[in-house]
DNA sequence: TCTGGCGTTGACGTCGGGGTCAAGGTCTAA
DNA sequence: TTAGACCTTGACCCCGACGTCAACGCCAGA
């Protein structure tokens, strides 16, 4: 299987392909005439590191999964690195949501009171209808990484 | 004030001054040497833009703090624009959350699954003394932007 | 006068995960 | 034979918020 098809099967371009490659996480044989030569094994490697990537994982954090299964282990993590790295993106994730939740707090705090002050500045009629300004533009911003 | 008291003051560095200088927001007199020249009222915007940088907004994100600020009122959050941003970053930190929440319950099972696999394939006493392996280098990574 | 500590602008580096050319080699079907 | 679809490497671009370095100007104290 050549570049094209393995980057088509895994849902990804030709060029993470060789991104990942230059990293040192997806080594490649090469045909007599220099392309690149994959086979079944490398797409369940692609589909660990798309995994774990969808997570929020970085790549290097990929590492120690695809090692394993290159070890001939069943799954991704059924070695010890792959654990640690759960770990840490546990306290990671744990961590970030704590911080998260405080600013959460915060904001939301500040934006009461800015609000109230601002009701109080400029007295509208709060119990009559209320226009509800702008929510037609809701910046939902469609998911992606989630930023860890 | 020159550049470099302010920005002991305002616990920043001269570059970031620039930087900000460059982005138009916070733009600076000069005397006739060619030296930045900055008086209190820059203080108290570089310590409205600290206050929400540290709470993970943007650089843009604060403008309309700022720009409020610049126009007399009292607080950044007294204008509209500033309203605005507040909302949306509520929006923003509400998903950031869910979805944070989402990845931790997924690698929180996967992570208890390989472990308990990992115990069925190599039992050792779990009831005995668990020497809680690498507890001390905690990877704590001093709190920075909440990566909103 | 010299030294050192400020100031100035401009340019490039950083980090991750690739996107987007450009210039050329290889293979296959018509 | 030739088009066109694939492959190769190399190089530069992107985002944000600056850090770092270079080369120079300005000013005060010894």
């Amino acid at each position: 299987m050549r570049i094209g098809e393995l980057a088509e099967r895994a849902g990804m371009t030709t060029r993470t392909l060789r991104y990942y490659e230059a990293r040192g996480l997806l080594p490649a044989r090469r045909t007599t005439n220099g392309y690149r030569a994959y086979d079944e094994e490398d797409l369940r490697l692609l589909e660990q590191i798309r995994t774990l990537r969808d997570f929020g994982f970085g790549l290097e954090e990929t590492r120690p999964f695809v090692e394993c299964l290159r070890a001939g282990h069943p799954a991704g993590d059924s070695c010890p690195a792959s654990l640690e790295v759960y770990r840490s993106k546990l306290a990671e994730l744990d961590d970030c949501i704590a911080r998260l939740h405080a600013v959460r707090q915060q904001v939301g705090a500040d934006l009461a009171r800015a609000e109230l002050e601002a009701s109080v500045a400029e007295p509208r009629c709060e119990w009559s209808t209320h226009p509800q300004e702008t929510p037609d533009t809701t910046p939902v911003e469609r998911t992606e990484r989630p930023t860890p």
